[in-house]
DNA sequence: GAACACTGTTAGAGCAATCTAACAGAGGTT
DNA sequence: AACCTCTGTTAGATTGCTCTAACAGTGTTC
């Protein structure tokens, strides 16, 4: 029962914040004070007072000075529609991505503030499947892990006949080829960082990410550091490291530039 | 070669996306102009000299009265991982989630600031994992294409006697119902919103997320309309859709509460 | 009943990010 | 030389969100 209100109301993330705090304590104690409210939000008082005066504008909760606070209907819809974001984003990157739980809960409270219903659906929709569907599902989540959270990259966990990345890293996978063996010049877009979990987010935040263009620089070898170029910056990879990155090899003549729209 | 010089530099939303523009048009055009980094962004040009100013003093650009702009080292790698960040996400949303282009860009430019480094590596890792696991690979997002993309719920191209949505729905796996044939009063968790793609986001944006506890409160049938509470709020259901939606059920006695922390 | 503790508001300030209006420099035109 | 156009800056106002300092109400304690 969604009433179509919606007209040209835009919460900013501080005041979806605000409602979702709202909604947790209402459920967590009788009444809501001003003071809980700063508490968890991590702000002083003045500033609930002065975000409660805001919302009470815009009808989303019920507020006289030195009374209790309650949602309207409006409110609650809105702040459980956050609160659902939130619990289902922290449950996404905890339970299938495998993230800290409590960066996970820091990270869902900045992201669900930017999802559209459409990006949200399809988050759901991967879940769902997932989680649900028998071919994925037998052992999709084992097998990630499996895959992503071995120490070493190399580890015999990882060592299979049918493991593609392996495959890959020994040359007999037609279409990945590591940052290894990649000739000096030549580009590929970036499909599996396959080293160890200790180096990888350094990797990863380097700009190593899945599609990412890279360009060799250094000549091929299996011995020597190697020297890439991604998005204009130089970035010295260890002979491991080189051997352990795979990338599609974008053909001569199709080059890419860069970060390009 | 990320110089450790990090310490308590924290730049808003606002300005990372300042420095990702500045990058883009230093890539696009050889000398960049206020002008066009006001047209990109969509704001007036008094603006962006105030931008720019904060960003000089943070030695993240180049920046004299009437000079063209540059990027600094700093401010160039900082650039690259916003911009980085944002190709990602922009690539997960449409190749892996199915996101329209032109929303699945809004929401990356959003998202793209709140991910930790963490977060952003398991993301890349699910990605890699699913581009080049050939367990799979093989056609994980064909079948995830063709189990959500279906108008119709029930459509045959999703009968099949191995998909558990479908066997859950004729009552035939253990650990799903159907939420019109859970009992009033019981309790399930969501695991699958399986009813028409138009009808779906709507239901999504009402709380019916993969995780969310429900509650029943109508008795169970087949024909009937179903009232549910989810969160505290009551939602009805029309037939079909009850039949479309599968929750794990919550054995009585362990009821959850709501959003609880 | 006076002192104290706790909660919450008011007043006033500051920073981030945006705007409009007005002005300044530089080049090209007539 | 005078004028026009394009670009960019300065100045000043505005909105959002936060703070501290001071004050007000309410209840507890001695
Ligand atoms: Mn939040
Ligand atoms: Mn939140
Ligand atoms: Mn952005
Ligand atoms: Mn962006």
């Amino acid at each position: 029962m969604s009433t179509k209100t919606d007209a040209g109301l835009h919460l900013t993330e501080t005041l979806e914040d605000y409602l979702e705090i709202i909604l947790m304590l209402s459920l967590q104690m009788p009444t809501v004070r001003v003071r809980d409210i700063a508490r968890l939000k991590g702000v002083r008082m003045p500033t609930v007072t002065w975000a409660l005066r805001r919302l009470a504008e815009k009808q989303l909760v019920l507020y006289a000075a030195r009374e209790y606070v309650e949602l309207t209907a409006r409110g609650g819809e809105i702040a459980r529609s956050v609160a659902g974001r939130h619990r289902f984003l922290s449950a996404f990157l905890v339970k299938i991505l495998g993230v800290a739980p409590k960066v996970a809960e820091k990270d869902a409270c900045g992201l669900e503030h930017h999802l559209s219903p459409q990006t949200l659906d399809r988050l759901a929709a991967l879940v769902e499947y997932v989680e649900t569907c028998p071919e994925v599902q037998k052992d999709f989540l084992t097998r990630f892990r499996y895959c992503f959270t071995q120490p070493k990259p190399s580890s015999a966990a990882c060592r299979r006949s049918d493991c593609r990345t392996d495959r890959a890293r020994r040359g007999e996978d037609p279409d990945l080829i590591s940052l290894g063996t990649l000739p000096a010049g030549a580009q590929g877009t970036v499909a599996r960082v396959h080293v160890s979990v200790k180096r990888r987010p350094m990797l990863i935040r380097s700009g190593l990410l899945p599609g990412t263009v890279v360009e060799k620089v250094s000549p091929p070898s299996l011995r020597r550091p190697a020297l890439i170029r991604v998005d204009g910056q130089d970035l010295k990879l260890t002979a491991a490291e080189a051997r352990s990155i795979l990338v599609a090899r974008i053909p001569d003549g199709e080059e890419k530039t860069g970060v390009g729209e």
